[in-house]
This record gives structure tokens, sequence and C-alpha cells, in this order.
DNA sequence: CGGCGCTACGTCCGTC
DNA sequence: GACGGACGTAGCGCCG
């Protein structure tokens, strides 16, 4: 029989299933209480909409700060830190 | 004094950001270990795009178990099906 | 005079860049038209989603016997298929 | 039979997925086009990855001009048209 | 149910 | 030829 490894590929095969499909659950479980925070914050007046906008934001500026990341921190700390090194 | 829930407010606000500035880590952790386990899946030879369409699949059995008996299952029929033959 | 088939060279460019937006636009039309037609589907009450599914399957299944015969139902075989008893 | 005017039904939904499954050979054929035409601007030493970005980057023009409109136009043309105002 | 923003997917390109 | 990364496109879910 040539391709009859079938019996354990098949079980490890099932395993990445299931363990994809328990962590698809969870994500959608996380989804679900996201969504019920924001029905609360909606509950007690907020308006949903801005508040998207500002979690929206609150992370492009992280992502920002990111990304220049070292360069930008590299070239600050030139700048600022950099107590005496100036010299020419 | 006419803004002065101000602090409350606040407050309040700043709890519902920070709750949900961690519900969507969660989710992105989860997201990242879901990449994880395809990545293992592929590094033992799996076929990481059958694998996504088998758990789709299975995911659609499902959700048609529960609701609608496949729309889906129509059309194809539709079309496959009499290529001419149709009564009326 | 060291970069003087700059001429030649620019006209070449251009007559590439304009064949190629040309392409585009095209491309573009085209794309154009289909959402059309799925609009006129679905204001005569076809589900576009199951429309756009029907055109996918039908493509894949194409594709199929073009190439690889289905890892998917290998794949969905032995993952449904026989829980335990995998013979070696 | 409850659902028969599955006839009709049947012709009209294949002849949607036709003309679907047309339309998208089309935008596949002019995409490989496309393809060729970067590839020959490859074979006589055009750098491709810079032609599109040249692409791109006039495409973004235009939209921009398009988005902004008159009120940009009028700006630049206040500016760049006015052959003889500069006096001073 | 129509629009919008986000996420995910397929494609293409350069690298090893 | 496989891999990973970047890009643009398509699908999905949420909202009003």
């Amino acid at each position: 029989m040539a391709e009859d490894t079938g019996g354990v590929t098949a079980d490890r095969l099932r395993s990445f299933v299931e363990r994809l499909e328990n962590l698809e659950e969870e994500k959608r479980a996380t989804q679900e209480q996201i969504k019920e925070v924001f029905a609360e914050a909606k509950g007690e007046g907020y308006d949903v909409k801005i508040l998207k906008e500002v979690i929206r934001l609150r992370k492009q500026d992280r992502d920002e700060r990111d990304e220049h990341g070292s360069l930008l921190d590299l070239y600050m700390n030139a700048i600022e830190g950099a107590p005496e090194a100036q010299a020419a």
C-alpha cells in the first residue's frame, strides 16, 4: 500500500483541524465580548463610532512609534541624549 | 457647574477604552496562534490553502445544518442540471 | 555626449507607461461590468454571495480537473473517515 | 411542484454565470497582457518595480486631482498659469 | 439593505 | 523551485 502512513497522517491532520477550530472559536468569543463592551458603552450614552475612532487612532500612534521605532529613538537620543558628544 | 461629571466620565471612558484595547490584544494574540498552527502544519508538509478550505467547508456544513438547506446546492443543481429541458 | 540615447529612452518609456495605463483602464472597465452584472442579478433576487461561490467552485473544479486530483477530498476523507481505526 | 419556475430561473441563472465567467476571463486576459508588457520593458532594461511606482504615482495624482478637483486646479492655475502676473 | 472599515486572500516579485 | 514579503483586491461583519 503506497500511501499508507495514512492513519498517522489522518490523526495529525485531525489534530490540526481541531486546534484551529478551537482557536477560531476563541477568537469569535473575544469578538463577541468586544461587541458587548461597545453595547455597554453605548448604553451609557457614549458614541460608539467615536469610541472606535479613538481606539483606532491610539493604535495608529502606537504602530507609528513602533515603525519609526529605533530610528526615531536613535535620532532623538542623538539630539537630546548625548551630553557631550558633539565634537566636530 | 455645567460640565462637571467630567471627571467621572473621563474615568469611565478610559475604562472602556482599556477594556476594549485588552480584548483586541487578546484577539490579536489568538490570531497569532492560528498563524503559528498553520505554519506548523505547513512545516509538516500539509497544504495550508487546502487546510483552510477544509475548515471553511466544515464550518459551512455546520452552519447549513443549523439553518438553511443550502441555496448553494440549489444554484449548482440549477446550472449543471438539465441543459434545456425545463418543465413549466 | 554621454547620456544621449535619452530622447529615445524617454519615448520608449512613455510608450510603456501609456500601454500599461490603457490596459489597466481596460481591466478596470471589465471589473466595472462584472459589478454591474452582479447588481443586475441581485436586482432579480439572486443571492450575490452564493452566486460568487458558485463561480468560484466551478473555477476550482476546472482547475482541479486540469491539475491535481483534489488534495481537498483526500484531507476531508482523512478527517471524517475512521475515527480511530487506522491500519498501518 | 412547489418551486417550479425552476426552468426559467435555471436558464437565467446560467446566463448570469456565463456572462460573469466570460468577463472574468476577459479580465484575466488583460492582466496577462499587462504582465507581458512589464516583461517586455524588463527585457529592455527597465526596472519593473520603479515602472510600477511611476504608474502608481501618476494614478494617485489623477485621483487626487479628481478629488480636490476644481479647488486645487483653481489654486494651481492661479499660481502657475498667470503668464505675466508676476510683476514686482 | 446599503456603505464602510477591517481582515484575509491571492498574486507577484525578489531571495536563497 | 520554495519561501517569505508587499501589494492590491475581495469578502465579512458592523453600523446606521
